[in-house]
DNA sequence: GAGTTTGAAACT
DNA sequence: CAGTTTCAAACTC
């Protein structure tokens, strides 16, 4: 995994937070990081610990859209800065990625062709304090006219995008912006996007030894490229201003860490006037770039060809029963390459106060994957939609496809309680999904660039790891949802954000470092970028499974799952605590008489048989929630009282109905629960070790 | 490891 | 809502 040094993960959430500031830093070099080159088939293999470092998160455009950037732009070696309508930046530090759309994206016009060509950006940039990106010297190869090698500044007003790039050098960096707005037509141009949420792009870490190159190329509702020299085209366009600087140190000289916020307010579309929600969302890409290197490029979309095994369907699920407020579960399943996406009849809404996300695999081979963006109308419909409410204070509903199949990971939260986020690492066979043509594309093999297409969502998963811990208390978006933070690792997510009314007037509260990106097309849906810390469970080895394709091979498979904070608890206590393997045989696993499934969790290593509390089955145990919510609508509630460690308000919510164990014995549910707390409490934790 | 006990969950 | 059945964990041997 790539990590990026404490002091500079310690920035980036004061940074990202920070849309107006323009943070030009020299980092000094990091000892462990070390340049280097990849080859673009042999794009190492992201360990399971390694975090993507680019992600891009590809807003629907439009078909014309994106068939107009596709074509404008093409991959030169000169720098090129083309922001649309501020859907999509990309950067691009190595050479030519020729961004080939995929045939497949070609006949469908829905498809979720995004980005253009990444494209390389040459000339240093330069961030100027009017949160202008600046790319200077850019020679103009794409269609756009680049001008000369003036500065070129988007402008878009109401628009922020803030990219920072702290880290390997050489490491494209791509990032793409779901619209937030409503499907802009393209003749709506920019002027739709007033109400537009900013932006913020974060990028962290490039060590530039060399000379970056960055290409940032938004997708604009109108669809053009811009050339970064270009002035007027940009400016005409929705963003407002866009200045990338950067400071470029000689190859040779030590390395210098370089973060870029490039900030970038976006006008998207107009908020329309249904969703209250406010499409605030943001992309944060965090990228390594090298300049000589070819940029790495991480993509969630992998084909499903090296795996025999097709997960039925890709989605994020989150469950809501446990802790509703909280945010995020998201559960990505792998879809087999070739089948179309196959919408996952989940018929259930489930009131379950947290967001159920799908995720969506691209097809495999279709370049599209880098940066594609499933138009709306088409995606959407393979896409799951869960209606979530209920129980829970904040509903949701979230759709996220994502295109990785093999790497796909899973999040699913059945509970209210939990969230759960599984982490894929991406096999390297499988990250053809990134580069549509490898051979066409050097650079884009190497760069690893995540991209989450699809027409409905993108999400984009941690891109940062810290080693340092740093212990930030988010703030909850809404009263109720929290995340408990005990991270030694930051990673951050990038996860839906609602458009809900209810959590949008607390995007502010967001923890430092969230970002929020607006969801393409669907303009109600939205991405938060969460800091990694957010997510203890992803931390915690134990449950949290980066899994790797090869994992999904195996369809008996355990389940590997992430499992997320018990409510009230302190993830710690609730996290770190593995859960004891049921043995159900004939509740398959659906019932509360399984503890898993009571928790709200998968199943996991467990001894159970005919278990049907997994993702293969995650239709029946919808269905199996939303039954034992008809029952008790409390039902995954926990019956354990959320008072703190050590307080007596510890007990059990129901009480229990011993008749014969005297509630001595741990058949009750009271003295289980006292037993716990003592246990928790107990300076000498009784922990089973990982 | 098999069998028993127990009480929650599910069912009627 | 009460009674019964089902179920899986806890417990015993």
């Amino acid at each position: 995994m790539d990590v990026v040094s404490p002091e500079l993960n310690s920035l980036l959430p004061d940074e990202i937070m920070d849309t107006e500031a323009i943070v030009i830093e020299d980092l000094p070099p990091e000892p462990s990081m070390v340049p280097v080159q990849m080859e673009s088939e042999e794009a190492p293999v992201p360990m399971e610990t390694e975090v993507p470092e680019i992600i891009s998160m590809s807003t629907a455009v439009t078909p014309t859209q994106r068939t107009q950037a596709l074509t404008t732009s093409t991959s030169t070696d000169s720098a090129l800065c083309s922001i649309s309508s501020g859907t999509q930046l990309l950067l691009t530090p190595s050479s030519s990625t020729a961004f080939k759309p995929s045939t497949s994206s070609a006949a469908k016009p829905n498809s979720p062709v995004v980005s253009g060509p990444l494209q390389k950006v040459t000339a240093p940039f330069t961030i100027s304090a009017n949160h202008q990106i600046i790319l200077n010297k850019v020679a103009a190869s794409s269609a756009v006219d680049a001008k000369s090698s003036g500065a070129q500044v988007l402008k878009q007003e109401g628009q922020k995008l803030v990219v920072t790039t702290l880290g390997k050098a050489g490491q494209p960096i791509v990032l793409t912006l779901p619209h937030t707005g409503t499907k802009v037509s393209p003749a709506q141009g920019s002027g739709d996007t007033k109400a537009q949420p900013q932006y913020k792009v974060v990028t962290i870490g490039s060590r530039t030894d060399l000379k970056p190159v960055m290409g940032v190329q938004p997708v604009s509702t109108a669809s053009q490229l811009l050339g970064t020299s270009q002035h007027s085209t940009l400016q005409t366009q929705q963003l407002k201003t866009v200045q990338i600087a950067k400071k470029t140190q000689a190859s040779s000289t030590g390395p210098m860490i370089t973060k870029f916020i490039i900030t970038k307010p976006l006008n998207s579309k107009g908020v329309s006037g249904q969703t209250s929600v406010s499409p605030v969302i943001t992309g944060r890409v965090l990228s390594q770039s090298t300049p000589g290197t070819p940029p790495r490029t991480i993509t969630l979309s992998e084909t499903l060809s090296t795996t025999p095994q097709t997960i039925s369907s890709s989605k994020i699920a989150i469950s809501p029963l446990k802790s509703p407020s909280k945010l995020t579960v998201v559960s990505v399943a792998s879809q087999s390459p070739s089948s179309p996406q196959k919408s996952v009849a989940v018929p259930l809404n489930v009131a379950l106060g947290q967001q159920i996300l799908t995720v969506q695999q691209s097809t495999p081979t279709s370049p599209a994957k880098m940066v594609s963006n499933h138009s709306a109308p088409q995606a959407m419909k393979p896409v799951q939609t869960m209606a979530v409410g209920g129980v829970g204070t904040s509903q949701f509903k979230t759709i996220f496809p994502l295109a990785t199949p093999p790497n796909v990971q899973q999040i699913q939260v059945p509970g209210s309680r939990f969230h759960y986020v599984r982490l894929v690492t991406a096999t390297t066979g499988s990250s053809t999904g990134q580069t549509g043509s490898p051979s066409t594309n050097s650079a884009i093999p190497t760069a690893k660039p995540m991209v989450v297409n699809t027409a409905a969502v993108r999400m984009s998963v941690p891109i940062v790891s810290a080693q340092t811990v740093k212990q930030v208390v988010p703030k909850p978006l809404t009263s109720s949802p929290q995340v408990v933070t005990t991270s030694q690792t930051q990673q951050r997510l990038i996860m839906p954000a609602t458009p809900l009314p209810q959590i949008q007037p607390n995007l502010t509260n967001l923890p430092p470092g969230t970002v929020l990106a607006p969801a393409p097309g669907t303009g109600n849906m939205g991405y938060a970028v969460l800091p990694a810390q957010c997510f203890t469970q992803l931390q915690q080895s134990t449950f949290v499974t980066l899994a790797s394709s090869s994992s999904f091979s195996t369809p008996t498979g355990v389940q590997s799952q992430a499992r997320l904070p018990l409510n009230g608890l302190s993830t710690s206590d609730s996290a770190s605590r593995p859960r004891k393997p049921c043995n159900c045989t004939k509740s398959q696993c659906l019932k509360l008489y399984c503890d898993c499934f009571a928790n709200g969790e998968f199943c996991n290593n467990c001894n159970c048989t005919n278990c049907f509390n997994n993702l293969e089955h995650e239709t029946e145990r919808l269905k199996a929630i939303k039954a034992c919510l008809d029952r008790n609508p409390e039902a995954f509630k926990p019956k354990i009282g959320k008072g703190k460690e050590g307080e007596s308000d510890r007990r059990h919510s129901k009480g229990c109905n011993c008749k014969r164990s005297g509630c001595l014995k741990n058949y009750c549910e009271c003295y289980e629960a006292s037993a716990e707390t003592i246990r928790l409490t107990s300076p000498l934790p009784l922990r089973l070790p990982v």
